[in-house]
Parts: structure tokens; sequence; C-alpha cells
DNA sequence: ATGGAAATGAAAATCATTTTCATTTCGGAT
DNA sequence: ATCCGAAATGAAAATGATTTTCATTTCCAT
């Protein structure tokens, strides 16, 4: 009962980083895939439950899916302008853990965004 | 500006632990009170805005909230029951500083949440 | 070719949240 | 006490993401 559609994940792939499925969709349709909104949400859904991509949520709420598997890191986002640096992030990445496990949690996972604004802005 | 409605708080308050918009809503209601939705909205948005409350965001997007302290801390969520930890984040602090500033970047703020999955589920 | 299961997508439904806008409330100035 | 304007309120409409419905199409095994 695989209902991932291969081009839904070839474009998530495309997008690099993170991306919604309205992205997605709009992506798909502005390089001429012919594809339905349903399909790309139930395609997305469906990568979800197989463990090949990752669900988190933006700040208003929308959902942004993101392969697994690629590095791991974190953003600075201006405030301003929207411009976005990739961070490495291993200090986190043990204080996550940590944290987590003195409280017994398992399967764990973080995020972490940095924002302010830049020099030019 | 809105400002914040004393029974939204109070009503929150009472909920303990985390309630969403809708659910400071209908407890309201149910007690009698006569508020708007609008209202509710409104102020939470500005509770949220003085710091007197902490949002998150449900699985299915929809955001939550609690009354917290006056101290800048992060959560540990378990995404089977929701049951959250505050955590001091220390060294989250300093790495958020030292990562923008190397970026030129001013007004700096961050979040972070650790989430898994608890002992008991 | 044939039947049925799975996939597809357009349109409608759902649901949280935001916006609009007309009305009410409140505090201060007169 | 009265008047005025700013802020607060809330009903209804708008918005926007996501889900559901359902009729149609595609696929595959026989």
């Amino acid at each position: 009962m695989s209902r991932s559609n291969p081009r839904v994940l070839s474009t998530l792939e495309r997008a690099g980083g993170f991306a919604s499925a309205q992205e997605v969709y709009r992506l798909m349709q502005r390089e001429g895939e012919s594809i339905g909104l349903t399909t790309v949400y139930r395609s997305l859904q469906s990568l979800v439950n197989e463990n090949v991509v990752d669900v988190l949520r933006r700040d208003d709420g929308e959902a942004i899916y993101r392969m697994c598997g690629e590095t791991h890191h974190h953003h600075l986002v201006c405030k301003s302008c929207g411009d976005t640096v990739e961070i490495e992030g291993g200090a986190i990445e043990k204080w996550a853990q940590n944290v987590a496990k003195d409280h017994g949690f398992r399967e764990v996972g973080h995020t972490a965004e940095i924002f302010g604004i830049c020099q030019k802005c």
C-alpha cells in the first residue's frame, strides 16, 4: 500500500533542505510535472511513514519535510531579509542527546534555529 | 495593541499544562464566561509577546499555550504523550551568540526544542 | 481481454487562525 | 456630568493548509 510517488521524492530531494507540501507542489507545477496536490500530500505522508522523510513544523504551523539521512544542520536566519546561513551544530547535538538521556527519553530529535539581523540590514 | 485579557490568563492557568486557543475558548464557554474566540486568540498572542506564556505546536500543527516562568528556557517534549520538561539551556545560549557573532548578526534570538519518546510511552 | 485492487486528482469539506468592521467600553479632558 | 477618541470586543467572513470524497484511470495478474 505504498502511495509514495517517486517524482515527489525526487522533487523534495532537489528542493534541498526543507519544503512544505505546497512548495513541492508548486515546484513540480513550475517544472511542468502533472500531479495533483492531493497526491503530493499523500506521497509525503507515505514517505514519512516509511521513514524516508522527516516532518517538522514551521512557526506558522505549516508542515515542512526533508529527506532523512541528510546531514543534520541548523539555520541562522535574518529576521529582516530572510537570508539564511547553514550552521553545523555539533555542540547542540550532544546537548540534546544528554538532556534527553538524563530524562529517560529515546528516539530523540531536536530543532534549533538562530535568528537576528544580518550585516547588510 | 490588544491587551491580554486576565480571564484568558486565569483560564489557561487553571487548565494546567498546555491548552490550545480553541480549548481555552471552550473551557471558558463551559464555565459560563462570555468571551469571543477572537479575543481568546488575541489575548494569547499578547501573552506570548509579553513572555507570560510559551507557545509550542502539537503534531497536528495546532498551537498550544502554557504559562511559563520569566527565565528563558527550552523544552523536552514527548512525541507520544505530549509530556513536557523545561530545560535550562546555558550551552545553547552561548552557542547561539557565538555563531551569530561570527556571521555578523545582531539582535540575536534563538529557538531550540528537543523531542523524543518518554519512559512511560 | 477481464476483473479488481490501488492510484490519482478535482472539488468539496474541515479546521485552526486571521482579518474585517461595526459596535461597545473606558479614560481623560473639558 | 458630558464629550471625544482610542482601545477592546466579537460576529462573521476570509484565508490557507490539510483531509476527505468519489468518480475515473492505471496496473497487474489471471
